[in-house]
DNA sequence: TGTACATCAGTGAACGCGCGTTCACTGATGTAC
DNA sequence: TGTACATCAGTGAACGCGCGTTCACTGATGTAC
């Protein structure tokens, strides 16, 4: 086994990994091509064999993103069949937990870097996929009461907001020490879904002690 | 009157407003230093006799952006007394249109871009201001039933939430075409907060038919 | 099985650029006497 | 009122840096016969 075989053999996705690399270390300002190069132990015009400039890694390394998020939302939604209340709640903390675990990825993911959705078909495939998903959701949740009932599109934009904002405010530090430090992450991320849940949840069905100060 | 006095006067504040201006123009990533200094008119190192580096510089266009949402914010807690539904919803739609109309200031505003708040203690007197309006807001509506009872901290967290995250997702172009097409954005912001509301919002009153397919 | 050749992935030097920051300077202003 | 001088705001050249991208190249691989 020869330390440094010339052709890489799978250099596409090392070069997204080492971009998601970069954006754990770096944040998002970090990230240029030729840290990307440089962490994957490639010379840092190699990446232009397999992307045709820095936007198309980005939407690369986006996709990625779409495509964890997506990962974690089915694997909640199966594990909770018949329960739309904590399907809602999981869902919700999969997505925090996704933004605080790699918050440069997670901007990537949900920022207007990449502004063409139409040019980057896989890009814009995840991003409906997970859309409908939120969307099957948020039906269910209607049928049983969770939520108000109305046009279901609005109710994910609605759903949608409240946790990216949460896990926007969190991630740029605009919540007030004050009130970070007396409640744990997912204590406040319920608080939040109670004001739009139209059945009350009890904290501690799905706050368990293990959580608190967290 | 001279075309170019060699002392500008104002500068500091001139100084700001160019940054403003670069934000709008060439959004967040394009705001240098010294395209500040171009805008201003003056050269490139004249920044230095009023801001010590970068970061001062964009903290005192962040505390701009705090000063300008206190002004409005003030403004529609003074102009609809005793009325808290219309307060939270106006308030809301003030923060939407900031966003909506300088994106590159409000992204500055609510970014991590500025870290150590201790450093600027005007930027973080003005959080403060306004964390205060909205915690008041907040507790008027629990007293009338517009909101869910409980720690007004959390409250305002979620309020804020709903609202930062649609103007984040508007701005971030994530909102569907297929819904933010089919919706004016008042009209979009009004059925988020009809899910935090515990008083039903007529749209009749107030999404009025001006607003309708903004 | 062996050879010629096309194809492909990765290299390293080079390009031009804009950036933040520094430094010695200069022009203007204000104050002491 | 006039002069000397300290203070201050703005100038322009220069620094070193990392960046995205290009280009002629080279080493490895695969295929045709």
């Amino acid at each position: 086994m020869q330390q440094k075989p010339y052709h890489h053999g799978d250099l596409k996705n090392a070069l997204i990994n080492a971009g998601i690399a970069i954006l754990a270390r770096d944040g998002i300002e970090g990230l240029s091509l030729r840290k990307v190069a440089l962490e994957a132990g490639v010379s840092h015009a190699a990446p232009y064999a397999h992307f045709a400039d820095k936007q198309t890694l980005i939407a690369a390394i986006a996709t990625d993103g779409h495509r964890k998020i997506n990962a974690r939302f089915t694997e909640v939604r199966d594990r909770h069949p018949g329960d739309p209340l904590r399907q809602l709640i999981e869902t919700a903390w999969a997505y925090t937990e996704f933004g605080l675990e790699e918050p440069g990825h997670f901007k990537v993911t949900y920022s207007s870097a990449v502004t063409k959705e139409r040019d980057y078909p896989d890009l814009a495939d995840m991003i409906e996929r997970n859309f409908e998903i939120l969307h099957g959701l948020v039906e269910r949740c209607q049928a049983k009461g969770v939520l108000l009932p109305g046009d279901p599109d609005l109710a994910v934009v609605g759903l949608w907001s409240i946790v990216h904002g949460f896990v926007s405010l969190l991630l740029e530090g605009q919540v007030s020490h004050n009130v970070a430090n007396r409640y744990g992450t997912r204590e406040m991320l319920i608080a939040c879904l109670s004001q739009v849940t139209r059945s009350p949840i009890d904290p501690l069905e799905f706050a368990p002690l293990a959580d608190r100060g967290r």
